[in-house]
DNA sequence: ATATATTATCACAGGCCTGTTATATAAGAG
DNA sequence: CTCTTATATAACAGGCCTGTGATAATATAT
């Protein structure tokens, strides 16, 4: 299980640049801090909300990939919207913001779905840390999504959607090159990682096993009017915006 | 995305029950506490190392579903060791443990590839809360692994072993239905659930179909000597001790 | 510019996956 | 105990997945 030998160094990856946040909170000054530290940290995209009932609505337009959750709101608590939340199916981070930092607080937050739970005043680069350390594990449960460019990718289900709701159905390699592939966004990723990650050692295939793979890949994504979306960068791909 | 209509309430699950634990201090007290607090709370397996050298070797040994690190070791400190085991491919939840709460110690930990950050002296309610949350959040993650008495299934290889190392290649379906029926335990998975988690909206299938499929897990599992291991509760199934 | 190597495209075929049909066995009702 | 229903077992067949062989197009080198 463990490889002593790996020559990679891990690399705490800033997720904070592809995410698309939602701030739950109904203080506009706190809101106004928390925009310009995150903005200035680069966050993806940045929606707000001041009550619950903004909350959902906002949930549901925009699918943030992670929530920041005040408990005390004007129109009801952050641990039942919380709730509300998970029982929609709502499955990625929610991390909890409070005045209080009572333990029984913190239990209540944690066990009724929330992810992690930060008293106020909060600093601002542990909160940045805890959304990195949030979005990263998030980035390896079956859940996740990937979108570039307008085009969505859902692991889970094997499909590729466009903006106009197309969809295509992809097989199990497919699916998972994809991913290799989107994790590694905006870097390259060569056919050898590829090998290594899709087939892993026993896989007695060649690398032109990979490009018609690919080629098949491209294929699809032409009927999606996507088929600028994977390019070759010499022995590599790569997904391009 | 989101499912208002869902009947299902939300129930924050026990993991630690299931888990196998291990906790890197060098503090004898503390981990005496620790464990007190942890056994008292029903954990599963609870490994213990007081020094870095003695972590990695338990850590190989055990594969703890979760590693509990303290910072300050005798021989070398938590970060490294934290860094060192996501080199090694250890994708589990980790929570570092420290006498010291400053903010830049918070970051370094958290970017260092830790999940959970918490400044002694803890709370043993916040850490239990703690601890269930990267449980659970592991639970979703494409890395996860189950095993029952002996036998070992890893969805993200599609395969069962056991104990003697034989292991036995499952397809698409059975993965996802042994899956299914792994997060249930020890509950029984009824054949509705079955269709609705594997098949999904779309599928025109009838409850024979399972009937199949689970008539062919039980064969590749008769081969592993593990035929009691699906049993048949009314119209539902469930995994069997 | 020509030769060589790499990548893209396309067709093929074996094999595995999976839902269905058919029959046997077990469970449950009256 | 008998009849009825549900579940288990087994074989079948169509279809999809996937690696490979063959050829065309493109890139790279000399």
């Amino acid at each position: 299980m463990l490889n002593p030998y790996s020559e990679i160094e891990y690399m705490a990856s800033d997720m904070l640049g592809n995410a698309n946040l939602l701030v739950v909170d109904d203080d506009a000054l706190l809101r106004q801090v928390l925009r310009d530290q995150l903005l200035s940290h680069g966050v993806g995209q940045l929606e707000e909300a001041g009550t619950i009932a903004e909350a959902r609505q906002k949930t549901n337009q925009y699918l943030p990939d992670l929530v920041i959750l005040d408990v005390e709101l004007p129109d009801g608590n952050g641990f039942e919207f919380c709730q509300y939340l998970r029982n929609s199916g709502f499955e990625r981070p929610i991390i909890m913001l409070t005045g209080r930092g009572d333990e029984t607080d913190i239990v209540h937050g944690l066990d009724g779905g929330a992810n992690d739970y930060i008293a106020k005043p909060m600093r601002i680069g542990e909160l940045i840390a805890r959304i990195n350390a949030q979005l990263r594990q998030y980035s390896a449960s079956d859940d996740v999504r990937f979108s570039l460019s307008g085009f969505d990718f859902v692991p889970a289900d094997k499909i590729v959607k466009n903006q106009s709701g197309q969809s295509i159905p992809l097989t199990e390699k497919e699916t998972m090159i994809l991913k290799k592939l989107f994790r590694s966004w905006p870097d390259t990723v060569t056919k050898e990682q590829l090998l290594s990650e899709v087939w892993g050692y026993g896989g007695n295939i060649t690398t032109h096993t990979i490009e018609t793979h690919i080629y098949r890949l491209r294929q699809k994504l032409r009927r999606l009017d996507a088929s600028h979306l994977i390019e070759t960068i010499g022995a590599a791909y790569r997904l391009n915006k």
